[in-house]
DNA sequence: AGTGGTTCTGACGGATTCGTCATTTATGAC
DNA sequence: GTCATAAATGACGAATCCGTCAGAACCACT
């Protein structure tokens, strides 16, 4: 990008975007906390915004839990798009990609409880990781590498296992992280009819570093 | 006044036990309809009780919440636990209850949403389900039929998968549930360590018929 | 600096919900 | 029948929460 100053255009464009944004991320930590369900004063409060400022913004509480999900969603999967962009064989993209999922339950421990009390959306056809997963899924298989007749059971099978990880370490909190999800990678990719051995193989090479996702300011 | 014979236990201890039920009943309809957040006249009085008598019973709506799942989760484990009586293979009776479960998401389309409105209880160690999943589990590993490492993962996963077909059932109506929840059954037998034609096998074979479950009065 | 448009703000009235409590009803012992 | 106890009941005051609105603050443009 070059350094256009482009603020001749908005600037009441963006104190508008600014206090939307800090709705967005006090309605994020609070989610990420389990606690829907706090009066809209306590939002607008954490996000240091009057009162009557949730109103120009939102309608209900659930829309603006609903686009702060999104948010969360969107922003972890433009980084695992990044982290994953290198790779081109679809079963390494898609391994990676469930690993470093994996690791997050742990790594980032409110992305991970954002997941968990969110099941249905993250299950969902519709927003955020699904289609990710439905993409990377349907590249395995246009490759002839995955052997699943259903994309969409697989899909489902790979969100419910990725919950299942992050039921597993919060029950557990001594379980490791790393070799529980590669184990349950490889379990995965063997569903999809890759073969054992390179199942395995894969399922244990090195990975990108995950760093903390910056949802965008 | 005249015969007294089998009055033994308390009259008193039973109309509590019944407005108890009555409230627990209510919750339970409140919460297949996805309706947690009513105000607790409302269910008192889809209970036919009076509104002080909440508070006899219960301190907040979630203490009330909390026991209408476990009940419902009892009584339909109860039920399975019947339903499998009968089949001494473990492995046929983790199957066979595994399909039940993933049809019942048509047939009791209310229990269904039971189960995937309160996710995180049914993936959870402690309550209804899930030990009856490690105990089944268990035995087919003591029995040589599983090859799992980790009984837990093996639990969270059947959980997951669960939650997988509900949601996905839930996305397309016109998915043919027995189809989708055996080929599903026969993948997760495949990721158990079951042998391919096996897994298969077991995975179709006739099962007993699944009545509405009845909560106990 | 003036004007018109947009967003921000917090206080307020109205509505909802809570939890208590005095009273009533059902039960059991005598 | 009388008394004592346990449970049920619903009306009421207290508390919470909502959504609006009138004015302040901010911004673009001339």
């Amino acid at each position: 990008m070059s350094s256009a100053p482009t603020q001749r255009v908005n600037r009441l464009d963006r104190r508008k975007a600014r206090t939307r944004a800090a709705l967005i991320a006090a309605a994020q930590t609070i989610i990420a906390e389990g606690r829907t369900n706090v009066p809209i004063l306590e939002i607008t409060q954490a996000a240091d915004v009057g009162m009557g400022s949730f109103y120009n913004h939102f309608e209900t509480k659930e829309q603006l839990f609903d686009a702060a999900i999104d948010g969360v969603m969107d922003a972890y999967g433009d980084l695992l798009d990044q982290l994953t962009a290198a790779i081109e064989d679809p079963t390494e993209v898609f391994a990676s990609s469930f690993r470093l999922t994996g690791r997050l339950h742990r790594k980032e421990p409110e992305l991970s409880r954002v997941l968990l009390n969110n099941v249905l959306r993250l299950l969902s056809a519709e927003d955020g990781l699904a289609p990710r997963a439905r993409r990377d899924i349907a590249a395995a298989v246009a490759a002839g590498q995955f052997d699943v007749e259903d994309v969409d059971v697989a899909v489902a099978m790979t969100a419910a296992a990725l919950l299942a990880l992050g039921q597993l370490f919060l029950g557990d909190r001594d379980r490791d992280v790393e070799e529980t999800t590669d184990r349950v990678t490889e379990d995965l990719l063997r569903m999809f009819g890759v073969p054992r051995a390179r199942a395995r193989k894969v399922s244990r090479l090195p990975l990108p570093d995950l760093a903390a996702p910056r949802p965008a300011d």
